[in-house]
DNA sequence: GGTATATATATGCAAACGCATGAGTTTTGT
DNA sequence: ACAAAACTCATGCGTTTGCATATATATACC
């Protein structure tokens, strides 16, 4: 029944499945190392996400831009913007081009907070990566995520057409 | 102000954040796909998540223990592992040396569940990596994800004594 | 040994989430 | 040009989540 020694394939595939696994395991570890930082009394660290996303935007985007980035639903990313605009953090306009859609931007009070978290934020990843990877697994993991994202980004685009 | 070149040190955190960037994008893009699939009908992959976890322990395990590898707060965990022990996947025990805490481990449902779901995703998962790295990427990549989770639970440890 | 403190899990409650669906707008097909 | 289909976002509703706290047991200190 099972080779004498396992095939490349079947050697692949439950590679494939224990780099996703680790993949999974160091993003939950350092997610909750992350949270568990003194640093979202004024944004919850999904809120940050969505700022940090609208702040890498050079113009306003649509809702459904957004959400290719945030791990939520359509309906809870919309309630999410909601509550955003309500604190004055985000901006919302109807898009002049296609009035069935919103287009979203940072405040000025929504830049100055995403700014204002992100420092402290960006010096607790760096602490936590740079002690554990040297400069080349730092870039090799860099580049091997952008891979998997493009991919499964174009893969998801190709789905819904 | 900023230096002529950026020296070294400015260089490897900023390479630090955007390598924690492309894994959060890119586990953000894996499970959207992985959610997509069609194949979490009778468990969710946020149930998949915690039954797997517990097929993968010898013996009966904690809800503490069990935490660590899953990104819920404890008493959302508590809950969901109460839903589980409902439906019959799950069985809690109290510890015989700790009256205080709960021995969870797999009913045999709850192996068959975990199995019958997890060989769907397991082909999902195998494809989506296989398709985007090599072999060597998926050695790497589980390398130095590995790196990253143990360090970052041995500092989650170590700031909980 | 008995009280104080720490630990492990459970529960009350308000907030947030996902699913199904609705409302409004654009596109397609004839 | 108009009806039908598709698309984008918002809303109703039941479920799940997190925070604060309660409950129960174990450990430490005197």
């Amino acid at each position: 029944m099972t080779p004498p020694t396992p095939t490349p394939e079947q050697s692949t595939t439950s590679l494939a499945n224990e780099a996703w696994e680790s993949l999974l395991l160091a993003h939950t570890s350092l997610m909750k190392r992350f949270i568990s930082e003194n640093i979202w009394m004024e944004l919850s660290i999904r809120e940050y996400d969505v700022l940090y996303t609208l702040s890498k935007c050079a113009e306003p985007v649509r809702l459904g831009d957004l959400q290719r980035n945030v791990l939520l639903s359509q309906p809870a990313l919309s309630r999410m913007v909601d509550r955003l605009v309500g604190r004055g953090l985000v901006q919302r306009q109807t898009d002049p081009t296609d009035a069935r859609g919103v287009l979203l931007s940072l405040s000025a009070d929504g830049v100055a907070a995403q700014r204002r978290v992100g420092r402290r934020h960006a010096r607790s990843v760096a602490n936590a990566m740079t002690t554990v990877l040297s400069r080349d697994q730092l870039i090799e993991l860099r580049a091997i995520c952008q891979a998997l994202a493009t991919q499964a980004d174009a893969q998801d685009r190709r789905s819904r057409s």
